[in-house]
DNA sequence: ATGAAAGCGCTAACAT
DNA sequence: ATGTTAGCGCTTTCAT
């Protein structure tokens, strides 16, 4: 038996215009006509190339049709977001309102790595994507690349844009201003906010939401305890909220969903019923978590695939030759009812 | 002040090889060989070339390239994988195994959706992808496309393949092998596994791996609970381990990252310390869990992104007309110990 | 040492 | 009703 006989594979050569014609006998003209419904010739004609182009298994070359045509329906989406959980929503509602107009995305993550970046963006604009998206994970930091003064149309969807560009992000005001809504038509009267460090935008955002609902509904307002966005944060902030003397809390609404599940825990250690006792709020609605805290967690969701979708729109309509207005557009979140708050008194 | 006057972006017209031909005095031809280190010519004349076309801001337009070279420098990414935690470490390995060979990435996303997924791989093959990768979330589930015969070579990764196909998965034998010859080497005598349903095959490998070692190490099997992959699931198997009479397990074997976190959470409700009276080793590593959990996970991690990039290379070579050997190759695993297993008795 | 010409696969004026 | 011609932007013989 031989060996070093492996089936080296080899790939047919593919079908060109040229090959449907002679077979044919129509020039390449003809039949480009035919099979683009173009043009004139009998009916009769058109099938029959269209029928051999079928039997070939004839498809155009994409390459060729994009030199032509100056469009290559490619975009270029840009994210320094690999493994977080927040690039995922986003992408699938890019791609998702991308392939609807049969465009496809280039995907290039690009860390933090200003070379790296600089790099990938000239890849795409070589292979002359029609655009590009640029997402990221926080809302207050730039991607490290330049995208000002492209030679294509930019959009910028979750990451801090340049002035003066299009870009998408989530309303945090809007989101807190649901959670604490939501405790106040729930009868809470003592609402307090446990976030994420002062180094992100988001945090003063939702703090100043939260100032605001409390004082509009004439309740007091507890200082915002910021820490990081752990569990464990979640945990301590509660031995801080339940330790001291004077009134406690009935409500506590959290930065993300890690810090809900810590504050949710530490509640039960203490022997607090949620939501009897106190109700929780969490923020970012990642299943994966909310569906596990006991009970099930009621969160902020940032709507970021619809984020996303409206971001790759946007960029279809910019690069169909329409103009669109630069700025931040903030874009409205949702609350999404389960367990953990209880519910309304007249339920 | 008008209305409607917004700045409609214009953007510049991109500079080809024929203006920097025409820049510099000389043919289309000669510029493109002083630009490509091709041909012979004066050291002056190309200098002269090349330092035009960098003051024209002068790309190559990849699609023109492409059509020539018959070598898109792209590759098509397939995956039903949106939201899991899986494809991501997977795409970011596969990535960067091309960004060094300057191939860029098409993202495609198919969920379970037979026309769509049919659809991708035509719209990628039109463009000419130099290769596809099919990726998934779970290694015995066939994504929803057809991938046979196709024109260019296709590689799976941590998807089901098809036959005679190259397909690179992660060995969850060797995974649950390394979980179980931890806890022998740290002295546990009775050791239990809790892990998913028994619709996944996954599941049977490693029930069969954990029943091999303890064999090996002549300690006593106890039958494998099979459940979800959740952390309620993780608690209840630990109310099933240890209300009953007879010895109890001292250490556990779980399926994933979640149940490991249930089954810490259930075991300190009894009174129950980890590691000091139960050793918990999780699998996925996770981090975001494994790093939460009180006291942090030891888990089986998957390598994942090694697994994506050994994927990338081994279809940049089959690109480049080498063949490689057909079948699946199961790639190791990697135990990441943190504090849930406790140390070496004379460690 | 340089340039003219052909051609990658396709589309679109402009003939006939 | 169909074909001829001229490109899209680039690379590559092959002449000069």
């Amino acid at each position: 038996m031989a060996l070093d006989d492996l089936p080296v594979p080899v790939f047919p050569k593919p079908v060109t215009l040229r090959d449907v014609a002679a077979q044919a006998g129509v020039s390449v003209a003809t039949a480009s006509k035919a099979l683009n419904d173009q043009g004139r010739m009998t009916a009769e004609t058109r099938e029959r190339i269209r029928e051999t182009a079928r039997s070939l298994g004839f498809r155009p070359n994409g390459l060729a049709q994009s030199l032509l045509r100056r469009r290559s329906f490619t975009v270029g989406l840009l994210t320094n977001d690999t493994y977080g959980r927040f690039s995922l929503p986003l992408m699938s509602g890019i791609s998702d309102a991308l392939v609807d107009a049969g465009v496809s995305v280039f995907l290039c993550n690009v860390e933090e790595d200003q070379r790296l970046g600089q790099l990938h963006v000239e890849a795409m604009l070589d292979k002359r994507v029609d655009g590009i998206i640029a997402t990221g994970k926080r809302i207050d930091r730039h991607l490290p690349v330049d995208l000002a003064n492209l030679r294509v149309p930019v959009i910028y969807a979750f990451t801090q844009p340049d002035p003066d560009a299009v870009a998408f992000v989530s309303d945090d005001g809007d989101g807190a201003r649901l959670a604490i809504e939501h405790f106040c038509r729930l009868g809470r009267k003592r609402i307090a906010h446990v976030s994420g460090p002062a180094s992100f935008a988001v945090v003063h955002e939702r703090a100043q939401a939260y100032r605001a609902v409390l004082t509009e509904n004439g309740l007091p307002v507890i200082e915002p305890l910021l820490g990081s966005w752990s569990e464990a944060w979640g945990h301590e902030a509660v031995a801080r909220l339940f330790d001291g003397r004077g009134k406690k809390p009935d409500a506590v609404f959290c930065g993300n969903d890690q810090i809900a599940r810590g504050v949710i825990d530490a509640l039960r250690e203490r022997g607090l019923g949620v939501p009897n006792d106190v109700g929780v709020i969490g923020f970012d609605n990642w299943e994966i978590v909310a569906e596990a805290t006991r009970p099930p967690l009621t969160s902020v969701d940032m709507n970021l695939a619809a984020l996303g979708r409206e971001a790759g729109l946007t960029l279809l309509s910019l690069v169909g030759g329409k103009s669109a207005t630069p700025g931040i557009r903030k874009l409205p979140c949702r609350l999404v009812v389960r367990q953990s708050c209880g519910r309304l008194p007249d339920g």
